[in-house]
DNA sequence: TTGAAAGCGGTACCAG
DNA sequence: CTGGTACCGCTTTCAA
């Protein structure tokens, strides 16, 4: 490339990712520039982050592939990164002993941060990246070992769910929660508890059923609340995933949504359309959480930005037919 | 590292990466190891790839990510990757304009190798990437100009779907078809027509409506096939989606599932047991498509195979209850 | 304004 | 068996 040019190396290398404190004549930039289009030069990555200690790459690691939420932050993640010309490497965390492994990436050098997207990460793998002052964000996840994080308004979205379920004169509403360890979980929790309290409604702990956020746990958890007392006439589901299976119980329990039991559940996707009656959802701005999550870790490699948390507030419920008035 | 060990940094390099040609005396090697352990250390992957012309990085390029179909093949790609100490960079099509673009990273010499998932390709970017001898594999797509592919037996798993429909007495059979684009759409429309005749059946352009892959199609199609003539009795979906959109559409029709119509699809996810009535499912091996993919693509890096075309013909008829009887 | 040289962190091929 | 050395392809600093 340089010879076609007839410079120097170093020369083609300033004029080539715009040195401006280079004084380089106009004619060999000319040169240069002709050289590379002519070659479709694109200088090795791996050469030049050798030299910059910069790999141009992050890693995203993810619990679950299959979960539709993650594939919306993953392609916010992408979307952003690329617009700064950055790679991402993926690391699902189902592909085997986890802990340092997925570390692997960042350890060889081969990534300038990372991102963890409500892993179940140890507490212990975000001190050691704390200490390694290693850039590092935390995406749906909050925790106060870490110091960046981004999410979405979780409590919001649970407040937003179950005032709507209020507003349409329930009171006996049920709650099938996400795990206790997952704090998007516990801060849905709290809102749907807010919500009733800010309505004057008393919380009743045996209106709730945790479980995880799977399908499986939706459809026994609806079964335990449908033939539990008091019965509730709606149920908030934390999950889509949970929503779904509470329909797939109802429906095996014969009941009509939303003439016997109505349902909201949080984060909005096209299938929540196309599952009879309807799905009311509220929607979490989960692509922008992957994109400000990079743009977040970019900072940090950058040493433009410490950091910090950024909850995201786009809420938006989108009504559909699982809801309506209570029965009795 | 070396200095701990008191070793060449050539002496550990050969004994860190089990050479097993060179000879090093027991002793030196175990120091050498003790070194690495204590100091955690892990070769810089940049430097060894700038040496090793090896990147151990493959680029992964999915047309969209809200396909869980692609899903699946990314975590089949990823779980294989790993497994030969490799990473996965993504490149989701839908982030900006294609063509070379995705291919950035290869022209970097960032990756070893590129998976192309049934992104609508170029059929010059195929071409180019021969020409350039560099090692590729098509997911999930067939193309004349690739010598390497990874497909699934998308011809059997339409005549499975559609012989389903025939055994349980239908005769009048619609097909919601994919993109006439998409090698997998026509081949499964073939297994389609081929199921037909061989049960003496009569192929009818007009039970044939071609769309995308999306819901929405499934929806407009489903209500073209409803309207038309001569109206089926039963409808294969060339997609998990279309099967949604079609039974979305049978909803605001007022039809019964399978009272009044039947509907099987290809693609087999948690989701069709959760959409009423439970859709029966052809399913398709898209985790061991992406496996296999990886699988291929290494031998191929590591020039120890040439490639060639893998059909897997693994395929289940999945039944639930959106299939019965015709019902005139 | 340009050229030369060093070096990023490894690996590979020598000679000792 | 071990140590030296060159070099992968680029950026950066310094001298010309």
């Amino acid at each position: 490339m340089a010879q076609l040019a007839q410079v120097h190396p170093s020369i083609a290398s300033r004029v080539l990712n715009g040195d401006k404190s280079a004084s380089v004549k106009e004619e060999t930039k000319q040169r240069v520039l002709e050289a590379a289009e002519q070659l479709a030069y694109r200088p090795n990555g791996l050469a030049r982050g050798l030299r910059t200690k910069l790999s141009h790459c992050i890693t995203l690691v993810i619990p679950d592939l299959s979960n539709p939420a993650f594939a919306e932050i993953l392609r916010g993640a992408e979307l952003e990164a690329r617009r700064s010309q950055y790679y991402v490497l993926l690391a699902s965390q189902d592909s085997g002993p986890q802990e340092k492994r997925f570390l692997r990436a960042t350890l060889e050098s081969r990534v300038d941060g990372v991102l963890l997207a409500n892993a179940k990460v140890e507490d212990r793998v975000i001190e050691e990246l704390e200490a390694d002052a290693f850039p590092y964000v935390l995406v749906n996840r909050r925790s106060h070992k870490a110091s960046r994080y981004v999410v979405g308004d979780d409590h919001g979205a649970a407040r937003i769910a179950t005032e709507h379920l209020i507003a349409n004169g329930h009171r006996r509403i049920g709650h099938l929660a996400g795990p206790e360890t997952a704090d998007t979980a516990t801060a849905r929790r709290q809102g749907y508890e807010d919500a009733l309290r800010a309505a004057g409604i008393k919380v009743d702990p045996a209106l709730v059923v945790c479980g995880d956020y799977a399908v499986s746990s939706g459809r026994v958890g609806l079964r335990r609340l449908w033939t539990g007392v008091p019965r509730p006439t709606a149920v908030f589901a934390a999950s889509f995933q949970l929503a779904v299976g509470a329909l797939e119980a109802a429906r095996e329990l014969a009941l009509e949504v939303p003439d016997h039991l109505s349902i909201v559940s949080i984060d909005e996707f096209e299938l929540a359309a196309a599952i009879p009656p309807g799905l009311t959802t509220v929607r979490m701005p989960l692509e922008e959480m992957g994109r400000e999550a990079v743009r977040m870790l970019l900072g940090v490699v950058r040493g433009e930005q410490a950091g910090g948390q950024l909850i995201l507030p786009q809420l938006e419920l989108v009504s559909r037919n699982s809801v309506g008035a209570p029965n009795d």
